[in-house]
DNA sequence: ACGCATCGTCGATACGCATCGATGAATGAC
DNA sequence: GTCATTCATCGATGCGTATCGACGATGCGT
């Protein structure tokens, strides 16, 4: 491996010369920045991390922080993972994955050992046990979600409490009077993840503004739990039903239950859901949906870190970003007459 | 942050005696090791990765390069990342994300840069174009999956063949003489990833072998697809139908056509799937699956990629390794009279 | 009691880069 | 033509660890 003495040698000047005009800190000459470029084009030669790190004080690592749980819908996971691994590289950076079964002490030893210069913490729970550590961390540290007290921490998260307000009123505008909102799985709502507070805090608001009946329902993986949620539902209104679920695997579940008693969403009874554009398509009847927004908010998951290593930011900062939702109509909800 | 002179300094030795006492590469009294240790935990020091990496020539990190292809099934190649992850954790490695949409540049990168010391690529196709890459990279890689051409590289899957040939085979024993197996989703078939020929080799030599037939038929992420394989397998068998469905995508679709046509698996029809145990177990009717064992490959090419480090492994090494696969009988199949 | 091997520790150096102060060359003002 | 100034480059040093050679202390045999 060639080193940056290798290059300055090659191309006539002094190792500092060549690190200088990698940098860009001091002004070099065109002629003697050709000629470096050309040596470096030449060896193939690309910095040592180590020694960057080493002299530098900055290893160009971002850690991820990602818990592993098998209930949960892993594949959306990776939609964060993806454009937080690819917005890292626009910004030069690379991303160490750090899962969670070291606990809070990985978050120590990643940090300790200066292994990367921030952290971005995923699946933040209402009263996260990594908070603490990460409070005290002296790295930058964003989250993704919002913990219950969010106080001397950045966090950013899509803004549940509009998507539920905004799905009720949509809802409410379609001419529906009893709106049902049927709760995660029991497995999300285990971890008490506060998105799910502030969704159906959001609904209770437009509800409450509007005039309209909302019932909160349970949500379960087992067709069992949603059909007798449906029931509830159905025996709850006069007018047509109509359905928020803004979990994904229930979606599934749902639209088959709302099949085989001869529901069909769009004519006899409105359902919201949330997924991607892409999937909201592929459904039989096309589905109106709450875009919550995972690669935007990602990418700024990973701006705001960047700005605050730009910053050499000591200082304990803090902040919250939300991410406006998006409803987009499609054809599992009625029309407004 | 303390560093091992500061450790040193407390514990009234020398530099290097800290640095001794850490990797064991000499022997150190019992005494002066107990005053290190309690000088190492009293400071909280953690030795600086970088330093580390520039002076031992070994960063202790693994690349991990992921393809991200929306159309694919996310949440299993997240178990295939969770176990990575975790693995190289128990041999001290910790994993560096490399997505791809750097290319083979990538993986230049990392390697040039010594951010890693070795890397693993996941999805390998069967003409990758990552593979002229990985044969010159003057570190040890690991493939999961096998490209058409393994030679001159380190490769380990599931032996998809072994399930092929065991799925047939069991069908066979149960009484089924036309068994029809479904293709992958077009994304997947699309991609040349070659576990699909080994998958349907195995069921055509175990046909052969049986005396029994093998049907493959297309497959496909829509109902209308799969519904005329459906019809296709169902008019080229007098007696019980059999069906093999290694996409977990297909499974479910498949599934509500055989339901919505009153077929019910393990009475009237055999079904065998892929899925994990859990999975598997929660389906209305209990899945006979053929396990891939994606922790025990995962879990390997960790191990592997390890030793090939300890090994300082310059030389071009070579090795193919197939993870047996296993199939679980549950309900959806026919129990052999 | 003396030389000799062994064990445990120390000091010095290298790893590759970033950065700071210094130096020489080129420029402009008078 | 001289001196002050700016610009471009160089040399030296530090970052924190691993490792090598060396050296004093200890135990052994005779």
């Amino acid at each position: 491996m060639p080193t940056s003495k290798d290059v300055a040698l090659a191309a006539g000047v002094a190792q500092s010369t060549v690190s200088y005009v990698l940098s860009g800190k001091r002004p070099i000459s065109e002629k003697t920045r050709k000629k470096v470029e050309a040596a470096i084009e030449q060896l193939t030669y690309q910095p040592n991390a180590g020694a960057r790190a080493l002299a530098g004080r900055r290893t160009h690592v971002i850690g991820l922080v990602i818990p592993f749980i098998p209930e949960l819908e892993m594949g959306s996971i990776m939609e964060f993972v993806s454009v937080i691994a690819s917005t890292a590289r626009q910004f030069d950076h690379d991303i160490l994955l750090v899962t969670d079964d070291e606990g809070a002490a990985g978050l120590h030893r990643v940090v300790g050992q200066q292994i990367c210069d921030g952290l971005i913490l995923m699946q933040i729970e209402d009263e996260d046990e990594r908070l603490p550590v990460a409070r005290n961390l002296n790295v930058p540290v964003v989250l993704i979600g919002i913990p219950r007290d969010p106080s001397g921490l950045v966090c950013i998260d899509a803004d549940f409490e509009m998507a539920g307000e905004h799905s009720v009123r949509d809802l409410a505008t379609a001419g529906h009077s009893v709106i049902s909102v049927i709760n995660w799985q029991p497995a999300v709502m285990d971890r008490h993840v506060n998105y799910v507070d502030r969704f159906m805090h959001g609904t209770d608001v437009a509800a409450e503004a509007l005039g309209v009946t909302v019932l909160h329902l349970p949500g379960g993986t087992d067709r069992a739990t949603i059909s007798e949620s449906v029931d509830k539902a159905l025996a709850s209104t006069t007018g047509k039903p109509a359905f928020i679920a803004p979990d994904r695997t229930i979606q599934d579940i749902l639209r088959r239950i709302l099949g085989s008693r001869g529901l069909t969403p769009g004519v006899d009874v409105s359902v919201i859901g949330s997924a991607s554009p892409t999937l909201a398509e592929l459904q039989p009847i096309p589905l109106t949906t709450i875009d919550l927004r995972p690669a935007e908010v990602s990418r700024r998951a990973v701006k705001i870190m960047c700005e605050l290593l730009e910053n050499d930011s000591q200082g304990p900062h803090e902040s919250l970003e939300l991410v406006p939702t998006v409803i987009t109509h499609r054809s599992s909800t009625l029309r407004p007459q």
